[in-house]
RNA sequence: GUGGAUGUAGCUCAGCUGGUAGAGCCCCGGAUUGUGACUCCGGUGGUCGCAGGUUCAAAACCUGUCAUCCACCCCA
């Protein structure tokens, strides 16, 4: 295949019946994100590269797409929304309301090598709320997640927690020094996929000892039969005898802390089940909340965390994650605004479509289609008839596509639109001109009839 | 940035130890000038990713290069 007609590494091309996922995916999202109250904005697909760059960590500053503008103006294209949100937060600050919730889903721009479910350009969708130091904002953010992957028909998942205060409190504890923290969370990430002896080989190469993992371990080896909230229990009570600088105790000790806040909060609806409104929201805070499982291991990327991390990852479809966020405080003020506790998660939307393709495979035929009526005519003499027939279809809220053929021929129309999916096929000749009427065809039944423009939309309605 | 696999018709692919390209689908025309899913007949379509090299001869072997996919890194 010659390489001109290709688009671009990791861009794709669309077809009209991918579309109607997308675009299903995307409109489900933003339904949801009203719901819990978070109002949309936008901003630009270019910033300035300074302004990306900024706080993001030399590996993502690599995938940052950059260029010149003609007056030698250094842009990058935006690789998340986070720190754009900065910029829009500083910029517009006194124009917005707080706790300022917005949502933005658009397309982000990252120049690395593509894999399964990871391309170059791909949508996002981000939920953020800036102007909170409360942990209500992550529970109300992990709710919203829950939620919206229930409404996406999203099943098998897990929701993980973790956070940055802990991680460096039990590095601390670990005995790794402060220099070699970034190398240790790295190998820790990944003890799920290559195991004990894959992080300790990794330990070693970055010059962590082995005796620094076993401490690690110790401190998060916990009794398979304790839920969270004990296991976060004990682990303060390990770092409480462990850890002598006061500064990271007390640090970690409020990471556990706010952790423990955002599970009982999920729990609540145990304990007050009585005060709900219903059975079902109560099932559903106790599913959402059983969803959410902490884990110690869990690391994420970008340098702004500072407080709770969380991911949301499939247990059956190796694609990674197709959800993440978490606490990043005060990341406004390096835009120039107040400093501000704020909190965002962000969807990848592309791995929610591949996901969701992937497993249900029917879904598509429970979408309805967006042309539903094909308008042919046979000859010039009646094509005004059918012309305005159509219109007056459409303006009932029928889709009708109106035939363009130069020279009318009724077997190669009907076969275009039964190709394209569309249900009904209309023809309008001598006949049915001289009446008034339309020949209406359902192409699946072959059924056929004569009707009036209003006895078709009565009939395409019900 | 690193490693592996794969590049042959619009699509999916076949092509043996080198002898100069084939199938199915699609598309187009006809049987069928107011009715499509089946059938039948006919047809279009390929610098075998690209560039070198080996050879009397290369889609095949060698080298390089580009692209795609998968994995690592990192991440949605």
């Amino acid at each position: 295949m010659s390489k001109l007609i290709q688009p671009p590494k990791g861009t794709r091309d669309f077809l009209p019946e991918d579309m109607i996922l997308r675009r299903k995916v995307m409109e489900t999202i933003r339904e949801c994100f009203a719901l819990y109250g978070f109002v949309e904005i936008d901003s630009p697909v270019f910033e300035y590269f300074e302004l990306l760059s900024r706080k993001c960590g030399s590996e993502i500053e690599k995938e940052i797409y950059i260029f010149e503008d003609k007056a030698k103006r250094k842009l990058g294209l935006r690789f998340e929304f986070t720190s754009p949100l900065g910029r829009y937060y500083a910029t517009n600050a006194e124009k917005l309301t707080k706790p300022f919730k917005r949502y933005i889903i658009g397309k982000v721009y990252r120049y690395e090598n593509t894999q399964a479910g990871r391309y170059r350009e791909f949508y996002q969708a981000d939920a953020d709320i800036i102007g909170s130091y409360s942990m209500n904002v992550e529970n109300e953010l992990l709710d919203l997640a829950f939620f919206t992957l229930e409404k996406l028909g999203m099943e098998n998942y897990e929701i993980v927690l973790n956070s940055r205060k802990i991680l460096d409190g039990i590095i601390n504890a670990a005995g790794i020094d402060e220099s070699k923290k970034d190398a240790a969370l790295r190998a820790l990430d990944k003890a799920a996929k290559i195991g004990e002896g894959g992080v300790i080989k990794e330990f070693k190469e970055n010059c962590i000892g082995e005796e620094n993992y076993r401490s690690f371990m110790r401190l998060i080896d916990f009794d398979i039969s304790l839920d969270d909230e004990k296991k976060l229990s004990k682990l303060k009570e390990r770092i409480n005898e462990s850890v002598k600088d006061e500064t990271v105790k007390n640090k970690t000790n409020e990471g556990i802390e706010e952790l423990l806040s955002i599970i009982k909060n999920f729990k609540i609806a145990e304990t007050v089940g009585g005060e709900a409104v219903d059975t079902e929201v109560v099932d559903t805070c106790l599913k959402a909340g059983d969803t959410v499982k902490f884990d110690p291991f869990l690391v994420r990327g970008l340098g702004y965390y500072t407080g709770p991390i969380f991911e949301i990852k499939s247990k059956d479809v190796a694609i990674g994650s197709f959800a993440a966020g978490g606490r990043y405080d005060n990341l406004v003020e390096l835009y120039g605004a107040r400093p501000e506790g704020a909190c965002g998660i962000s969807f990848g939307v592309e791995r929610i479509i591949d996901i969701i393709a992937k497993k249900n495979k029917d879904i598509l035929k429970a979408i309805a289609l967006p042309v539903r009526l094909y308008m042919a005519y046979l000859s010039e003499n009646e094509r005004t008839f059918a012309l305005q027939t159509a219109k007056f279809l459409r303006l009932n809220g029928i889709n009708t596509e109106l035939s363009v053929s130069k020279e009318p021929n009724i077997g190669k129309e009907i076969k275009y639109a039964d190709k394209k999916g569309i249900e009904y096929f209309a023809v309008i000749g001598e006949k049915e001109f001289s009446e008034r009427k339309l020949s209406l065809k359902n192409l699946k039944t072959r059924m056929e009839m004569l009707v009036t423009a209003e006895e078709a939309i009565k009939y395409l309605k019900q």
